[in-house]
DNA sequence: CGTGCTCGATCGATCGATCGATTGGGCTGG
DNA sequence: CCAGCCCAATCGATCGATCGATCGAGCACG
């Protein structure tokens, strides 16, 4: 249940940086949270920059590492729907570390934002390729696709701030209906039991299992 | 140009909260930043959080008054519309002051947090009806209208975050966009050449001047 | 003389980070 | 087996710097 320091101090540095935010965080509240002196923290980690910028590209890299394992073979439509149930997938089951990266990243120095800024462009890429060629193939019809690839990722990323597994809407139909609203955005609208069907015959659990090993292992 | 001491800082607190964040902004940086000592700061503004919490009051309280404005006698679609482009406009002209209000909120104590917390809430109603009204009439379709609701104002409260007036795409072609992503994704697409027909004939500007004086006296 | 502003000096508190000292489990050489 | 040692781990104390905020003196203008 505890696990070793080094864990028990990333995962409060996570709740603490999402919640009150890195500046608010004093190195202090994050020792106590983890039951230890402040100076042993520096045992584990290098500087609190040091830590929220592991916390960072650790996320982005999942995000990205599960995007990359989607089929290259899926029609635009497919992928679309892949990327949005991945991207709220995470949102919604690790909010707290999501929110650290999409709101927090300005508090890094200018190479390490450098870096950051670098993964999530390339994660983008996915988002901005997927959308060109449904645009390309008439699947998709939008005014202008960077607007819609922005607005896109902004609305799937506010999951991370509001949901709750313990709510009344499951996971299921939380993906769902992000992934309908995505196609609809699109000018792609699809039935709600059509998006249901694309997204169980992708078959994206393994895909969310090699990229976050630690949850679901059944 | 400049104006009085206490607009200045003003401003500069907006400008230095929008791109630090408030707890990384500090007393002397912000007094620096107007050219004035940080003393003098007091004589303007109580504790920094009073000023944090006056900005994020006028600014929500301008975009609330602007939608309150919106003609009752409007359809779904047409409020809907309207509702878009006073948030994406406000978001694009003032994106610094709306960046505050999105993203500090949390800075604020229990009290004024929970003062708000309330007018962000007034605020949602208005799109809540809209969307409600919508689904109740068959001009909107959504799986959930409230996933929905959160959906659309995250999706157009992104455009702070990246959208310049010094940029390719004009003001108006940015509303007309979102709206009409807005209407597709309640699965009620439309031409844009109708979206902007819609939007001209609601006549906004009187709106915008009314709850934004200081901009655009043309 | 008084009033509206401004500033230097300074407050106590807290910041992130480092230091040396101590502890205790595990490994090694005899 | 055990004496000697190492090293990861932890702590209390403390560093210099900065934090937000306050106070009273000084200044200019009416």
């Amino acid at each position: 249940m505890a696990g070793g320091t080094e864990e028990q101090i990333r995962r409060a540095a996570v709740h603490l940086f999402a919640t009150r935010g890195f500046h608010a965080t004093g190195i202090r509240q994050l020792a106590e949270a983890v039951g230890i002196n402040s100076s042993t923290l520096y045992h584990y980690m290098g500087t609190k920059e040091d830590l929220l910028f592991a916390i960072t590209q650790d996320s982005s890299r999942r995000l990205i590492d599960a995007a990359g394992r989607l089929s290259p073979a899926l029609n635009p439509q497919e992928r679309l729907c892949g990327l949005v149930y991945l991207h709220v997938w995470s949102h919604a089951t690790h909010p707290e570390e999501t929110a650290v990266v999409d709101n927090e990243l300005r508090c890094l120095d200018g190479e390490r934002l450098a870096r950051a800024v670098e993964l999530r462009d390339r994660y983008e890429e996915f988002w901005a390729s997927a959308i060109a060629d449904g645009c390309a193939s008439g699947t998709f019809a939008v005014q202008d696709q960077r607007i819609a690839r922005i607005a896109l990722l902004q609305m799937c990323s506010g999951v991370a701030g509001w949901y709750s597994t313990s709510g009344e809407t499951s996971l299921r139909d939380l993906t769902t209906t992000y992934a309908q609203m995505a196609l609809s955005l699109l000018s792609c609208g699809r039935d709600h039991r059509t998006i249901e069907r694309i997204l169980d015959d992708l078959d994206l659990q393994p895909i969310v299992a090699a990229a976050w090993p630690e949850t679901a292992p059944a």
